[in-house]
RNA sequence: GGAGGUGUGGCCGAGCGGUCAAAGGCAGCAGACUGUAAAUCUGCCGGGCUAAGCCCUACGGUGGUUCAAAUCCAUCCACCUCCA
């Protein structure tokens, strides 16, 4: 068995747990920073790890394109190639199977895929994609999946529910315990019956632990939050849950607070290279004429890089110059208050405070699917004293 | 002194009689982004209104031609190139 997970403490359904991996522990609930291609963007190594973080994402599907998965086979293994030593999860390509949508076609067999950068064929089934993050070395793998975009019909999200079933089998046919911990994936979109089939039939493979997938692909954030609330109580309490995709702080917290342990997301890194950044008070936008001549730094309770070092008002020249250090400092900071806020949340969840940290952060970041909550945060996060 | 050319909205730059408040780019102002085809994409961008419409001010200055001019003519100003 190459993955232990033990619960520490809970707090509600919220669990703080410590999750064994080959290459190192993760202290849960964890924010994963997603390094797509075997890098955070903007980000080394050395500097992920001192942002904190215990566990990056990379991606299947972009590493399988290039460099190519017998190439970093045999350099040894994607932690060498990628020169992290910590824990690597990744993604099988799922979920290019909803973002490259025209790219793509899926049959039973598995998914054809039409290269984004050269239009080169490949082909990703649930064997191959097992073996590939096996070879890769990789501390845990996704099953392939079929992720279903926003919105879809119920029988469409059934034929993908079933097909991921069929998948897994498949995948845990692939599988030896010994290898790479594999995870499987509940999709069925919003609706709860396929939600629940897809995860009793998954269960029933035993994985080394379950994702909740087809979510942050566009729904609105009550029908988010019905389906991981949902699915959450669905999976089996001694394996570790994975919320994959998501999210915003509310969006981590909520799942926290459902018994999730595992998170990813691309919007701390991604953000911050188009201007916009976390604090405990709410969301700056940097690039706003306001933050010119700025003194302060990011967040004065920060302990980044960029907020050690320099202003807003630098921060906000360098990404409007489209400086590249701009996206590296910005970046470090989000990529630190999101390891932080997990840190924050597993803290609470031991000293059973997490309701009242969920108040707070319910206020810095209130509610943003509505176009004028969204703007209201906006005016006070550019207020913050 | 002679020959030719150019002058357009914050900047660059199309337009060369009406469909022009004037393409496009940049800058500026704001927004979006959730298992990353993203250092990307979107909207606004002369002024004023009883605003999907109307009015004003605008294409170096002035004066013309015309129903109508950024577009044609005259003249003045500025700058550029070549020849003396």
């Amino acid at each position: 068995m190459s993955l232990s997970f033990k619960l520490l403490a809970v707090d509600g359904l919220a669990r703080r747990g410590r999750l064994r991996l080959p290459h190192g522990v993760v202290e849960t609930p964890a924010f994963m920073p997603v390094g797509t291609l075997g890098a955070v963007k903007a980000m080394t190594p050395s500097e992920l790890e001192e942002a904190g973080a215990s566990i990056m994402l990379a991606n299947l599907y972009h590493l399988s394109l290039r460099p190519g998965i017998d190439a970093i086979a045999s350099m040894g293994g994607l932690h060498k190639f990628v020169g992290w030593e910590g824990p690597i999860l990744t993604d099988s390509g799922g979920f290019q199977v909803f973002s490259l949508g025209a790219l793509r076609q899926v049959t039973d067999r598995g998914v054809a895929f039409q290269s984004h950068l050269d239009g080169q064929a490949l082909e990703l089934t649930p064997e191959s994609v097992v073996e590939a993050q096996v070879r890769m070395g990789v501390d845990i793998g996704m099953i392939l999946d079929e992720c279903s975009p926003w919105p879809v019909d119920k029988s469409d999200a059934e034929i993908a529910v079933d097909r991921t079933t069929h998948w897994a089998e498949r995948a845990r046919e692939a599988w030896s315990k010994e290898s790479s911990s594999m995870f499987g994936i509940v999709q069925g979109s919003v609706y709860p019956d396929l939600r629940i089939k897809a995860a009793e039939q998954l269960v029933a493979l035993d994985f080394a632990g379950y994702a909740i997938g087809g979510v942050s692909v566009g729904e609105p954030s009550n029908n988010r939050r019905a389906v991981v609330e949902m699915s959450s109580e669905l999976l089996p309490a001694a394996k570790p849950r994975y919320l994959m995709g998501l999210g915003t702080p509310v969006d981590i917290l909520h799942g926290v607070q459902q018994g999730v342990d595992l998170f990813d997301c691309v919007l701390p890194s991604r953000n911050a290279r188009h201007g916009v950044l976390y604090t405990k008070k709410g969301v700056l936008r940097i690039k706003n004429s306001r933050f010119k001549t700025d003194t302060r730094p990011i967040d004065d309770t920060c302990e980044c890089v960029a907020c050690r070092s320099v202003s807003r008002a630098f921060v906000h020249h360098l990404i409007r110059a489209g400086e590249i250090t701009g996206a590296v400092l910005a970046t470090q900071h989000n990529i630190r208050f999101y390891l932080d806020f997990v840190n924050q949340l597993r803290e609470a969840i031991v000293s059973e405070s997490l309701a009242v940290l969920a108040s707070e952060v319910r206020e810095s970041y209130p509610a943003s699917d509505s176009p004028v909550e969204s703007s209201q945060s906006y005016d006070s996060a550019g207020s913050i004293p």
